[in-house]
DNA sequence: ATGAAAGCGCTAACAG
DNA sequence: CTGTTAGCGCTTTCAT
């Protein structure tokens, strides 16, 4: 109804004082009598006053602003990835009282940079052109979930390297000796890293690489069925697999039981992501937990930081995914 | 690096013209020569000239950002439900150039309405204070998934007694005469209008409504595999179960496989959802379809022309939810 | 400690 | 069809 907007001027009426006056309370400027910064607050307060943002970023010249780009692509929106990301991002700018520009790519449109301090680009794929161009304007960018090495960008992703072997030596560590996977797809940095994970825990314990214990799958349930009937069809069967995703895992745990095979008894699985589908499944999925949600807040921060010219080292930042045991491994019946 | 914002004036210095018809021309107004709009065209894209949006609100007087309020409970951010009305959001604001600002609530930042031309509630969970200060503002607010009468807010929903009923039916429709369900929680909105709609339909049969045929749930995993057990203690046991949600009738499924059943044959289970996680189970789950991308866009939609001033009236739009037949459900064996 | 005044970059009458 | 000019609401020197 009354779309009155009440602007500084009526709050410095009815405090008696100046606009600039106002403007200094409202930035937290020191230089303002206890008397006058407690008549201002109480018109603002009466007038629900609230700055327009608008007028602060024109007058600033600076932008209090970040935005998120979100490759387009519908898998990524079903996945427990975006969710986590969204989550994370929203929180740090709900916290550093910025806003948050969200930005679904579509490869035209790009987001108008005019608008943000700094960008999030929650992936890299579909959007390295677009990095590219934001770069070039000036635009502090920070990519998220992977290592990129051949753009000066500011990163932070998750170690799934490290996370891997980790994956792997654990399994080692039940006993077990017969260790395949069920990768990732390898046209993906995440995939490629698990696989290289995988390998390193394995070469560390000098135990051979066998290629049929290496079965490429691309993250599909149905790569991993297939997957697994592979191993299954083997002489020498193996008694424990690293499975690239949750996802997958699920999935192989569920054609496991319909093969009649015991999880974890006959079999040992373990995945990696920590998605809380693991939770459901007839067996408490053994995981990697991926700190998303850290990841994304962490993003903001740092970017936060650099945008503010605080920071003016590159953000290289690697974090390392947990390990959640629950009763999807055991090892191996003798 | 090089920092250096170009203008209008720059612009307008380039094409050699007023600033003005430069304005003229991001604008669309129609009022210019084509040579002039040709060197101005050139000039902007010589320069890689992005308006100031913060300029151009001020000076419009108007905001071309809606806000996007998210309840910042956990779970909601876990669901199908959160990423399809992001995406949908998301998608339509990029086609109609309006930024979206992205707010998950905490009880206390509300958004600054100062800074959008209106809101979109994602939920009317412990948002109810926010939006009646919004609306009191004077700020077009929408709310989206919740039929809500006592407040004079704008509201787009699926039609969840019409989707239950038309889910009950379906299975009346296969001569089923013993119907039951698992609810979700009746706590919500959509809890109570699904049992409203189990009800209805029975009663349009002229079936007697049987108590011991409604299992109180509250969406969650466990209540529905405690659902399936009561119902499965009834000496009269059911031959059908309308699953207020996905989820539970994923869980149901699966311990009736574990207590020997077989679905359909034995049991016939129906959800509600069209949850990507239904097409996964050991059998494809015949569920009602949600509308919810093209909720989200209808509301971004809507309230644009709200806040645009080219609609008037109170949008109070209800979505019809659509069957989707896999294989959960069969006819009963004699 | 406080206020006057000059912009921030753009749009929108208003003249011409 | 085009340019001049007065703001939009706020911040920020610069005086006082």
């Amino acid at each position: 109804m009354s779309k009155k907007k009440i602007s500084i001027e009526d709050v410095a009426a009815r405090a008696g004082v100046s606009i600039t006056t106002v403007s200094r309370v409202i930035n937290n400027v020191l230089t303002v009598s206890k008397k006058n910064r407690a008549k201002v607050e109480e018109a603002v307060a009466h007038l629900n006053f609230k700055p327009n943002v608008s007028a602060q970023r024109l007058a600033k010249g600076l932008n209090t602003a970040v935005g998120l780009v979100m490759p387009g692509y519908p898998g990524i929106f079903h996945s427990f990835y975006a969710i986590e990301i969204i989550r994370g991002i929203g929180h740090a700018c709900e916290t550093l009282k910025l806003d948050l520009i969200f930005h679904i790519t579509n490869g035209y449109n790009p987001l108008n940079t005019n608008n943000v301090g700094g960008v999030i680009f929650a992936d890299i794929i579909e959007n390295r052109k677009q990095i590219e161009a934001t770069l070039a304007e000036g635009i502090p960018c920070m990519v998220i979930n992977n290592v990129v090495e051949d753009l000066k960008v500011n990163y932070i992703a998750v170690d799934n390297v490290k996370g891997a072997k980790t994956a792997t030596e654990y399994l080692l560590g039940l006993d077990h000796q017969k260790i395949a996977t069920v990768t990732g797809s390898l046209q993906t940095q995440s995939g490629l890293h698990r696989l290289q994970g995988y390998k390193d825990a394995l070469k560390k314990k000098n135990i051979a690489i066998n290629d049929d214990y290496i079965y490429e799958g691309d993250y599909s349930r149905r790569s991993a069925r297939l997957g697994l009937e592979h191993l299954l069809s083997l002489k020498d069967k193996p008694t424990a697999i690293f499975s690239a995703s949750d996802d997958m895992a699920l999935e192989i745990i569920n054609v496991a039981i319909e093969k009649g095979l015991k999880v974890p008894e006959d079999l040992s699985v373990i995945g990696f992501d920590d998605n809380p589908g693991g939770l459901y499944g007839s067996v408490g999925l053994t995981t990697m937990h991926q700190p998303l949600f850290k990841m994304a807040e962490d993003a903001v921060r740092h970017l936060n930081a650099i945008v503010g010219g605080r920071r003016h080292t590159p953000v290289r930042s690697l974090l390392d995914p947990e390990l959640v045991v629950r009763e999807s491994c055991s090892s191996p019946k003798i």
